[in-house]
RNA sequence: GCCGAUGUAGCUCAGGGGUAGAGCGUUUCCUUGGUAAGGAAAAGGUCAGGGGUUCAAUUCCCCUCAUUGGCUCCA
């Protein structure tokens, strides 16, 4: 009996039924069937051994394909099990998934250390390993077996993978001496895995909960060929050069010290003036679109935060009280500019004319965040938020909630960051006693964000779970140098302030009513953004936002005066720079000026302090030719107009 | 907080039981130059902090602090 294959172009064949997926895949061509690695069968991912025995859709994965190489990494997570099981007889395995990049595999090495020291060796087991060739074999077994194989084995990590699995459903995989169990699929044999480096190690929770056995997670990766590998290593280089602590640190914008305090960063003057510029150029358009700035002071009593439902949910777990000579009196570090703004809307009685009140503040706040997660800007303990706290009508909400998204993405398209994922956060469905405030607001809340980011057409992700305790909200993700993603801008429907703080307004009815809060923060953080967008620009900020953005360079000691002279007519205008006295030759100075990205280079010789001019350098190498200082001037003015 | 790694000059790092080294940077002098590194000299260190072992510790051991890769967490 023959049956048809659709391929994914929609062509179609027959084979005989049984036929395998390794056949298929010759019959197209020799070239496929040395690199298919894996094929979906009817929406399914599995083995290239596979016999396919009805009319089914067919598609090959090879190592281009991102399914393809999850198969891959899949299979080289089960290798490097092979190899550490001969260097440590006796370890229990956890779990071991492919990843974005690579894979991992969680051991309990008992009382063995496993280190870094330990990976070459592993590393030239696997390759050794790899190289015989082994088939991953397959093999479904019952419940029954599978329970006492590791039971045998002495395994308790998969004897509890074992007890979520239903009899029918359990299969092993085996290659050479190691045999998992596992779903698979997997590539046919271990030959394919020519170049092999584990990465780190670091320690992972039995199941990601905090309460139970820690086990070693060995990162690895591992590629078809040696250049990939070399490539891969060689990007990750790169990557650590656009590192924002690295860059921080290399364009003296901001430090810590730690008699200062971990997590508590410190804006040197150049990073203290970036970080003005931001926020002046947000706080223009904020006038424009209707908020008034506030400053609150940066502690509160107690009592507000009672008030607020933030002492209850964070209280023990943050900074703690701070005490006066009164005995009674205590005070907290704010972790939230909200409670204050609140306090703010109450200070006077408002119309349903007055709405919406949108009070806007860079808000320092500090949050005890624990030792272990802190990270340069991205995560610190004291930071400021470009927060404002839109008051409205329940029939404005949506409305204000798209002008924000708007907002949001007039700054990303400024600062060209395109490559950002929009998240709408809302309730785990399961454990909806964690939130506070009624149903009804929830599920209103929940809606308009829906709605609002629809009728804008963002493409978002909805993440059940990931809502405030007080309400949904809508984030902005951006991935940093090295593929970490980080949440920038939020918006966030609140319901529960309002009614804690027993906000209201007069409604054209005459009767109290009340309004609805939306927290927004377009940065997210001034520390964060600034980080994130080091990492974008690699250092090479916008000129409207980089610190020096002229260095004048004078071809000897005779044209430093010449140089001084420019320096002042540009400081005149605005623009920002400095002049390289130092007595070295100008391609010593126009090497340092590109070492520390300064965006244009002026030198200034005999010929320009002649005839009033300057010629330009861009970094990065392009020569603009010799102009007149004010045409310089004026390129500048139109590169900064944003 | 937990598991691992790291901490040596301003920066990047080497070294190693007998009180420290390179490159870059800085300062001074020479050089006065044309689009990515001119030459010479000098200054600069409680080898993160504390304790221990030792005749002797920056080096070995322990603790603390900080940084860092993850995990957990993230208002």
């Amino acid at each position: 009996m023959n049956i048809q294959i659709t391929f994914p172009d929609g062509a179609q064949r027959s084979y005989p039924a049984g036929t395998t997926g390794m056949e298929i895949a010759r019959s197209i061509s020799e070239g496929l069937a040395r690199n298919v690695l894996a094929m979906q069968l009817g929406g399914q991912t599995c083995d290239i051994s596979t016999q396919v025995s009805t009319d089914a859709t067919v598609r090959f994965f090879t190592w281009n394909d991102a399914e393809g190489k999850a198969v891959f990494w899949h299979s080289s997570a089960h290798l490097m099990a092979e190899a550490l099981e001969a260097f440590y007889p006796g370890v229990k395995f956890g779990i071991g998934p492919p990843i974005e990049r690579g894979f991992y595999y969680d051991v309990d090495f008992g009382d063995t250390r496993f280190s870094s020291d330990d990976f070459e060796k592993v590393e030239k087991k696997m390759l050794e390993l790899a190289k015989r060739g082994s088939a991953y074999e397959r093999s479904p077994v019952s419940k029954a077996d599978a329970i006492a194989y590791f039971q045998e084995k002495g395994d308790p990590y998969k004897l509890e993978l074992l007890e979520d699995l239903s009899d029918g459903s359990i299969t092993f995989y085996r290659q050479g001496e190691f045999t998992d169990l596992c779903r698979g699929p997997h590539i046919p044999d271990t030959s394919p895995i020519k170049a092999i480096k584990l990465l780190n190690t670091a320690g992972a929770y039995w199941r990601g909960d905090e309460k139970r056995k820690q086990l070693t997670r060995i990162y690895a990766i591992t590629f078809p060929k040696k250049s990939e590998l070399d490539e891969y290593m060689h990007m990750l280089e790169e990557a650590k050069k656009r590192d924002h602590r690295k860059l921080g640190k290399d364009l003296s914008l901001f430090t810590f010290s730690q008699r200062v305090g971990q997590g508590l960063p410190l804006w040197l003057p150049k990073g203290a003036a970036l970080r003005e510029r931001l926020e002046n150029f947000l706080k223009l358009r904020q006038r424009e679109l209707g908020y008034e700035q506030v400053i609150t002071p940066h502690i509160g009593m107690k009592d507000l935060y009672v008030t607020s439902g933030h002492y209850a949910k964070y209280g023990k777990d943050s900074f703690q009280p701070i005490h006066t000579p009164d005995e009674n009196e205590e005070f907290l570090l704010k972790p939230m500019n909200c409670p204050h703004h609140c306090e703010i809307y109450n200070s006077e009685q408002r119309s349903y004319r007055d709405l919406p009140v949108r009070l806007a503040e860079f808000g320092t706040v500090y949050r005890y965040e624990q030792s272990g997660e802190l990270h340069g800007l991205t995560r610190v303990r004291g930071f400021t938020q470009d927060d404002a706290h839109i008051f409205c009508r329940p029939d404005q909400v949506k409305e204000e909630f798209k002008v924000v998204i708007d907002l949001v993405l007039y700054i990303f398209k400024v600062l060209e960051f395109s490559d950002y994922t929009a998240q709408i956060s809302l309730r785990d469905p399961n454990n909806t006693e964690k939130y506070i405030g009624s149903e009804e607001n929830w599920n209103r809340a929940e809606q308009a964000i829906i709605e609002a980011a629809d009728e804008k057409g963002l493409k978002t992700v909805i993440e059940y779970g990931e809502a405030a305790f007080y309400g949904p909200k809508l984030d902005f993700m951006v991935r940093d140098a090295i593929g970490r993603s980080w949440q920038l801008g939020t918006i966030q429907v609140d319901y529960n302030l309002p009614e804690r703080f027993d906000l209201t307004y007069i409604g054209s009815d005459g009767q109290k009513h009340r309004p609805v809060m939306i927290h927004r923060a377009p940065f997210g953080s001034m520390e964060r953004f600034v980080a994130v967008l080091l990492e974008h620009t690699g250092g090479r900020l916008p000129l409207w936002l980089v610190p020096d953005q002229v260095i004048i360079l004078p071809i000897s000691e005779k044209y430093e005066e010449y140089a001084r002279e420019v320096l002042k007519l540009l400081k005149k205008h605005d623009i920002r720079g400095l002049v390289d006295e130092r007595s070295e030759k100008a391609g010593k100075k126009i090497r340092d000026a590109e070492v520390s990205k300064i965006p244009y280079m002026l030198i200034a010789g005999e010929k320009e302090a002649a005839d009033g001019t300057v010629s330009v350098r861009k970094h990065g190498g392009t020569d603009l030719g010799v102009m007149d200082t004010s045409t310089f001037i004026e390129l500048i003015k139109e590169e900064t107009n944003i």
